[in-house]
DNA sequence: CAGAGGATCGGCT
DNA sequence: GCCGATCCTCTGG
């Protein structure tokens, strides 16, 4: 099933952050854990841009975002509330800090090590529970996902613009209107 | 150095 | 729908 698909490359990410959410679409994140390969396909993006009040990036570097200000195709691990971690992919070139926020994957193989992990019927649908499902903390901060051996991605087609919808994102209280949130049409599920 | 507030989730009403 | 959990980071004094 993964055979068909390569290793996604610096090439393939657009150095534009709103490209880059809607190119990561599609594409696959491995996650390979004792030997345990679990992988999901890409179906819920948001941007987050330096120029952007919501962004974590916007005041500038910090110990806590400075992954974010790293290479394209690094991993941005952060700790939300406390209990759940989120996963991004560095955008942009070196010094610039962006990134996009993997929302929600569908499953396709190590399914029952998901379910294991998660003990909960939603295995990757939100942010914070693909990332149990996973097992992706701050140890993979400034991982980089076009290398990794344990956390990775594989490139998939682009998807055409008309399958994938825009809309406000999620749980933020600033820039709320900026439609930079987008999901695979196919694959919505979630109501919001 | 204290305090507030999260790019969330799951259980309960 | 609402609310509590839980802890790290950033801010302001």
């Amino acid at each position: 099933m993964l055979s068909a698909l390569n290793r996604l490359e610096a090439g393939d990410l657009p150095s534009d952050t709103v490209e880059a959410a809607r190119r990561l679409l599609g594409c696959v994140v491995v996650r390979v854990l004792d030997g345990c390969v679990m992988a999901g396909r890409i179906v819920e993006t948001e941007a987050y841009r330096q120029d952007d009040p919501a962004s974590h990036s916007f005041r500038g570097p910090s110990a806590r975002n400075a992954s974010m200000f790293g290479p394209p195709g690094h991993a941005y691990v952060y700790l939300v509330y406390g209990t759940h971690h989120c996963l991004n992919v560095v955008t942009e070139p070196t010094g610039v800090g962006a990134a996009v926020l993997i929302r929600a994957l569908e499953p396709l193989v190590g399914i029952e090590a998901m379910q294991a992990r998660r003990g909960h019927p939603k295995l990757t649908d939100g942010p914070g529970r693909l990332c149990q499902a996973l097992d992706i903390d701050r140890r993979f901060d400034g991982e980089n996902l076009l290398g990794s051996e344990t956390l990775y991605l594989l490139a998939d087609a682009p998807r055409p613009a008309e399958t994938i919808l825009a809309t406000p994102r999620i749980g933020i209280s600033k820039a709320v209107e900026r439609p930079w949130r987008f999901v695979l049409v196919d694959s919505w599920r979630r109501s919001d």
